[in-house]
DNA sequence: CTCCTCCGAATGAACGTTCATTCAAGGTAG
DNA sequence: CTACCTTGAATGAACGTTCATTCGGAGGAG
């Protein structure tokens, strides 16, 4: 399948970012990574920025899904909060090289184009949940990227840091989170 | 003095990197902004490995300083983590260079060699206040690196960010803090 | 005081390397 | 044969680092 190569090739610059950072991620070190010529990611991408947000945009719209797979609606705020915390730091717990890359990529100039591009993506289902009557009645007036670095960096951090907790830990940590914007 | 121009050199590489990332800190831009020649630079630096670093200890040791200068001993646990918390943000705000600086150097792969450099420092304020047996006695059972991450990351990352917050809103998040990790 | 010598910090052009990007050539499917 | 995809060597710009050279001023000689 065409598309294979250029999953390969974002899959590729995630993980030598993740690892070696921007500096060890040349285009001819992320091609070899992906088993293909140096040449073909321009097949696929008009740039190294673009391999970039492409990679970017999709390691956030996994960490969505994922957060929200198996989200029972129906539950109270405060639980639906817990059960979404803790299901991104189980996403990025298991994909540590997601959680470095988004990490190295929203601390790097590439944080404002990757802003703009997440938005380009109107289903975000982090967006989805907050604007949700129930739970947008039991937050703090903040601006939205104040909850996200209380609310949620936290898990993403943690993930990436690679520390051992217990189950009895994240659910504190996951309540302190919510109590930080509640 | 002579060592003006290795400050100069530090902050130039300091004020480069949070503005535009390690890719837009290349040694002659980061002389340029020092107005120096590109050799003096290795003058008093072995490496740019030297120079991050060494901007890096430098701009920790300042936040430091900042934290802890004003900082009644005497207060209880739970308002000494207070104050500490927002003579950080303050510090951090007035300085959002330093703010951002220190975030990209995190995370990325100076990560490790910063920690080191770090914690070379045997008089680091934050480890001071930690080891207090008051704090100590207070605070949850987590690894260093998760207090930090959920009580002073915060911080560091709201004052990079650069979004207005009133002081009734500083305190509400100090607490929030507070209570993830106590 | 004037002159001359010497020192080492400061300089910036030059070096070798590595980067992102291109494209002519070769391969493959229909 | 045609049409398209893939390849990796080629390209020039930019990087970190070096080093032959410059130059202001300290200090001894007359």
């Amino acid at each position: 399948m065409a598309t294979d190569r250029a999953v390969a090739v974002r899959t590729a610059l995630r993980t030598l970012v993740a690892r070696n950072g921007f500096h060890g991620a040349s285009m001819s070190a992320v091609a070899r990574e992906a088993g293909v010529a140096t040449g073909t990611a321009y097949t696929y991408y008009a740039s190294k920025d673009d391999v970039v947000l492409a990679a970017y945009t999709e390691t956030k719209a996994e960490l969505g899904e994922a957060a929200v797979a198996k989200l029972d609606e129906a539950l109270p705020p405060e639980q639906r909060f817990r059960a979404l915390w803790l299901a991104c730091y189980r996403h990025l717990k298991a994909n540590p090289t997601h959680a470095q890359f988004l990490l190295q990529v929203e601390h790097s100039p590439y944080r404002g184009p990757a802003h703009e591009a997440a938005l380009s993506n109107p289903d975000d289902p982090f967006l989805a949940q907050v604007t949700q009557p129930d739970i947008a009645a039991r937050l703090r007036p903040f601006p939205v990227d104040v909850l996200y670095e209380l609310a949620l960096s936290p898990a993403i951090r943690l993930a990436a840091n690679g520390i051992e907790l217990t189950q009895s830990q994240l659910d504190e940590i996951a309540d302190a989170c919510w109590r930080a914007v509640s």
